[in-house]
DNA sequence: GTCTATACAGTGATAGAC
DNA sequence: GTCTATCACTGTATAGAC
């Protein structure tokens, strides 16, 4: 009996849980293959780098996802379409962090020792998420300095809800949060 | 030749940079012993319980030592000492992190897949935290509901700017992110 | 209290059968 | 493309010498 899983890129979700739930270095290549249904041939039929290059795989995802979902339409709204981005933004974290019952990966590299290894990858994911809100609050009217500001508050306080929900095991708590910052912004803008 | 350190208190500050630099799972016994500089058998002989023992007692120093340092103060001030509480909070929590280039071990806990494990530490931690500066709001002047939401605010703000800064390797990041949110708190007292 | 030696399960990784 | 068998190595943990 032998399931055909045709893409390495169905892979990739399971993959991101695994790696999500134990971190790298406890994410065994027991845990993984449990996790993902494949046997450690599949496992280095697809990824023949190994671990480094599952996670790797699995960053790049996560990267060109929020680029599309997220960073996009940031950048390209103009006029009441700013508004329109910043609401988007919200909307698709909160489904995407499963409103706080799923964590950040990137945020979960960026704080163990693994940091290193995917440094780039790790800053590349925060910096551009700040840039792209950051332009946007510019082209809502705020000047520079604040707009910057205002990214890495907000950017900095979903990291933070993340942990905080997930230490208490309340993910009501992300969801408060999220909905704080985005009243922040808004009244910020009406100021 | 035999070193003899006496205490096994005098291992756990060691011990805590090594589960900070590479997360519980990462934290192999051989990395321990570089970072201790103790041999297998000793390390053995003072925590019999192992690698878990370990972390139990790094984390009840850490939480000991915010008790007593950051929520005792939060809590026992009145009147001009709400405000000098709130400062000791802000200037001991820099001090702590060490201006952004150290992290919070609780934190990393907390999204790792140790969070089971040591969930009610780590829950502990971050609620007693939070309620010891809501407290402290409160008698400052606000009510409840909102001494609650700022508390969280701050708190989560402040693990936030440690991931951001962590993964932007921008230490500055967290001194400033810490200094706004003791602005806001400041400001929102005064309107 | 510290070390060395050792046990033995689990690790990441490879080769080859199907 | 998937599996099983197997590799050398590192993991945690223990026992006993000094």
């Amino acid at each position: 009996m032998s399931r055909t899983i045709a893409e390495r890129a169905d892979v990739l979700p399971l993959l991101a849980e695994v790696f999500r739930a134990h971190g790298y270095e406890g994410a065994s290549l027991a845990r993984i293959c449990v996790g993902t249904g494949l046997g450690k041939g599949s496992i280095y039929h697809f990824f023949p780098g190994g671990k480094e290059e599952m996670a790797a795989a699995v960053l790049d995802e996560i990267s060109l996802w929020f680029h599309e979902q997220v960073y996009a339409p940031l950048r390209d709204g103009e006029g009441d379409d700013v508004q329109h981005g910043l609401d988007q933004m919200f909307r698709v974290v909160g489904r995407y962090f499963q409103s706080g019952r799923k964590i950040c990966l990137l945020g979960v590299f960026a704080l163990g020792g693994e940091r290193d290894r995917f440094a780039v990858a790790i800053k590349h994911y925060f910096v551009e998420w700040m840039k792209a809100l950051a332009a946007a609050l510019e082209r809502g009217g705020r000047d520079a300095a604040t707009a910057a500001a205002l990214a890495q508050q907000v950017v900095g306080g979903i990291q933070g809800a993340l942990v905080l929900s997930r230490a208490c095991d309340k993910p009501a708590l992300f969801t408060h949060s999220l909905q704080r910052l985005r009243d922040d912004l808004r009244d910020a803008a009406g100021a």
